[in-house]
DNA sequence: ATCCGCATGTAACCCGTTACATGATTCT
DNA sequence: AGAATCATGTAACGGGTTACATGCGGAT
């Protein structure tokens, strides 16, 4: 049934739809208006997608809706279906791989968003701290590496410092992230 | 002659072998080993890569070298052609644009490490300065976008805090790099 | 009647991934 | 001889980009 594995894209327009049933058009004003869609998918990109994930039952067309204000060609409001939103759910609950994070990390970002309205508070924090656990991996293993290479570019120890940079802002971020969430014990 | 514009990844490779001359295992070696090098190309990207830079006469294959300690298959080795130098210099001299800042700082700083030994002094600074700006302008942005827009959503107020801060910290490396690079006045 | 804006769709092209195949050399 | 290692290459497939095409309604 599930034929294939979704792509990145795949799963994070089935969870736009899953969190609003929305045409293609919708979808692309709202990658337009996102500052993180710096990303702007192109139709060649978005429609292709939305027939597959529909011929892999995960989504259906709503047929017949109101055609918009100032009606246009007939859009194609799309829903989640019951195995939709099951392959959702499992996708914004997915642990974070230590190895990938710095790569995925945007990702995670848009599971954590879009899990929200479906996670108890719990699961969050399970989540956030699997995030955090990842990140500080990450961190030592970059600060390891800096410490046991010697550079005849100067360069390049200057944007190791970045990438030390960042991902400690973006673990200091999760560890903010775990005590705001966090339910205050009494 | 100059066919199409290359791709990032053609440009990267460009660079490494600008850097010092390399055959298509060694560059794949010098990415696994790397940290920043998460991304580990496959030979199916590697080998037509560099085919394509040949082709585009960017690059010119050392016949005949020295086969490696433990000798193997007949290694190719190649060399950066004065062509191939020319468009490595235009490529990371290139300013950086604010609209795509984020999506493309990994790149920035590949062009940063890259740039060292190729620009002087004045002209680095340049470079950093303007991605300072444009990572000014993207907080900014950010910033702006999280004053006037209200959640329903709390999750993606939080995400938001993360671009801010990862953007933030992208920023101050940027602000201290400067201050560690220009020569003191006197 | 026409042109503009909404909305979907399609084709050519390019490139990366996966997985496999192949050469050449040394070690056992 | 066979296995292991170094090193390059290729085919099938999937999917994204660009650029263009198409429908349909309202405005001039």
């Amino acid at each position: 049934m599930a034929t294939r594995q979704l792509t990145d894209f795949e799963h994070v327009l089935l969870g736009m739809i899953c969190a609003t049933p929305s045409s293609g058009y919708d979808l692309k004003g709202r990658f337009a208006t996102t500052p993180l869609g710096v990303y702007q998918p192109s139709s060649g990109a978005l429609y292709p997608a939305l027939r597959r994930l529909e011929r892999k039952g995960l989504i259906r067309s709503e047929a017949a809706s109101a055609p918009a204000v100032r009606a246009a060609r007939r859009r194609h409001v799309y829903e989640p279906t019951a195995p939709g939103r099951a392959a959702h759910a499992g996708w914004v609950c997915m642990p974070v791989e230590a190895a990938t994070v710095s790569r995925d990390l945007g990702l995670h970002l848009m599971r954590f968003v879009m899990m929200e309205p479906l996670l108890p508070r719990a699961e969050v924090l399970q989540f956030v701290c699997s995030l955090r656990d990842a990140l500080a991996a990450s961190v030592a293993d970059l600060e390891r590496f800096v410490a046991t290479s010697s550079f005849d570019n100067r360069h390049a120890g200057l944007a190791l410092d970045h990438g030390v940079a960042i991902h400690r802002a973006s673990l200091e971020w999760a560890e903010q992230t775990i005590a705001t969430l966090t339910p205050v014990p009494r």
